[in-house]
DNA sequence: GCCCACTGTGTAGCATCGCTACATGGATGT
DNA sequence: ACATCCATGTAGCGATGCTACACAGTGGGC
């Protein structure tokens, strides 16, 4: 069975269309089919099946697909072996972020990188809500993901995650407010004040359903709002408090203050997601490096002096 | 850079020639330079250099070679899965033993892999001196090779290797001879006895040096022979004293008797030598999974009934 | 129910690839 | 000095992977 086609399959298990898969790798609807059909020839079994306007994968097609994530990677592993024999990390990595990320440790990560000849980084920003991480692998090399507690991981869907940081989610008040004198907030502190939330479908929303478990009580959301900046403003106008991440958080500048909550788990894990075979490549592989050691460094930097820095990725 | 091409490069790494090769891939000596050359090309470094009639691969192409092997290996694998997936072991195996393995467990095996439909096995027998076993993996999917305790196991080379089972090797003497009457030999019975013995490239020489050291006494071989039948005809003459392998060697029909020998560690490991890549192949795995069982059933019919079969492999 | 848009597939044709046949050159053995 | 062996380069050919295009099936909108 033929590597490239091998590719294709695994391709078709990810995007779900042949014209998707076309599109990605640069050919033409017709040549996709064609390689398909190709492919099943030579396993003996069909791999796809008609489905409406499209197709979809037999069980057989799913299992091939899935046996062809392992050849990807080990071909991305020798290439990589290759490419550090020659001392050569050069290529172009594409990395999609989210806010926080892209404004703290992102950018120094790629100006470190820049300052190796050959080595290409791309970046673009997201702010996808909570399903879309795994999908943006497909064209992304990194994607920087974030997931609160008690979520799942990410670990499924055979990708590659690569823990970050973890970041605490501080209450934002405005200046002068009632709350601003405590160095840290209880959820009863918060009982009875508005607030400025987060669409629905963004993971910060289910933070605010467990303060209202916490107090058994029901919080007001008065506006939902995805743009951290315009949260801050809002709050500063006096509209509502809000969460942000107190690694971006404004200050008194901006007419807030942040402070800490106790009592619900409010932060989140910041990780990488990789596609195995690209998880590999040794570019990818020196961006993902490099990538984790500027988050160690931030997280270090906003904590106590004692507490050493992390080392090695803890796999989650 | 094409796996076919890495391929020949990895080939090319064992063999040694771009003739032989050719020879092994059913291609002509042109079609292997001109693709290693394209290789090269991809490469971006030479990977071959001229040395007298032939080539040899420089340091990176040896790089490259060595990182060529888990790619194989991973689309074996996967191909593996695949044909479990289909419930499908079929497929052609070849398969080199050395005598007392052909005539133990072996034939069960290959009897017992005949029912399978569309698995074939093609048996060879060797007798290589001990250099030989790794070099017939090329051509040869499970080479069963043995080694004597204190010698390298043949782990080098990046072969995959599988314990089967441990033989002990019997003194042959003949009816009637003095120490006949004993159950098991000392190394100070044997002082003074004339010995039946092996080329000195055959491993069980080394066992005679062994017999010197521990007697502090010169051993006279007064014949050096390899055909095993032929040594048990020459001791049942009275010409000599021999080692023999337990599990073949013949009874008082010949003429002969065989005893243990305490004293010296006169046993052998018996083992399957294979290519990491080939190893993957389900019809091959099937193979040496059922070599294995017959082969721990030939050791437990040979020892005390309350020692349990040796389950799973024992990785050396 | 009809029309349009979307998706997948089959066919013809073409550029590229992988190979063989053959010629050539260099090294080694006699 | 000549024969043999091995590697490489070139010309040519069959196979491969692709695009352009036509066609068919399905689903959505009106």
């Amino acid at each position: 069975m033929d590597v490239r086609r091998l590719d294709l399959l695994r391709e078709l298990a990810e995007r779900g269309s042949v014209h998707a898969v076309a599109t990605a790798t640069h050919r033409t609807p017709s040549a996709v089919s064609q390689q398909i059909k190709l492919l099943e020839r030579e396993a003996g079994l069909p791999l796809t099946e008609r489905s409406g306007r499209g197709i979809i994968l037999t069980d057989a097609g799913r299992a091939l697909a899935a046996s062809a994530i392992d050849v990807a990677a080990a071909i991305a592993r020798a290439e990589a072996t290759w490419d550090e024999y020659i001392g050569d990390p050069t290529g172009h990595v594409r990395v999609a972020t989210f806010p926080t990320a892209g404004q703290t440790f992102v950018p120094p990560a790629v100006a470190a990188l820049s300052r190796l000849p050959g080595l290409t980084v791309e970046l673009t920003n997201r702010d996808a809500d909570m399903t879309d991480f795994p999908s943006l692998t497909a064209d992304w090399d990194i994607v920087i993901a974030y997931s609160l507690p008690g979520q799942r991981s990410w670990s499924g869907r055979g990708l590659r995650n690569i823990y970050l940081l973890s970041e605490p989610l501080d209450v934002v008040l405005p200046l002068g407010h009632r709350l601003a004198g405590k160095s840290e907030l209880t959820p009863e502190d918060l009982v009875g004040e508005p607030w400025i939330g987060v669409p629905e479908e963004f993971a910060f929303d289910r933070l605010l359903h467990e303060l209202e478990a916490v107090t058994h009580s029901e919080i007001e959301v008065v506006q939902r709002i995805s743009d951290n900046l315009i949260t801050e403003a809002l709050v500063a106008q006096g509209i509502g408090v809000a969460f942000a991440p107190r690694f971006t958080a404004s200050g008194p500048e901006k007419g807030i203050v942040t402070r800490p909550l106790t009592g619900v788990e409010a932060f989140r894990h910041v990780l990488m997601l990789m596609r195995p075979d690209k998880a590999e490549r040794l570019a990818v592989r020196t961006v993902a490096d490099e990538i984790r050691r500027q988050a160690v460094a931030l997280e270090a930097s906003h904590t106590p002096a004692e507490e050493p820095p992390l080392v090695g990725p803890r796999w989650v």
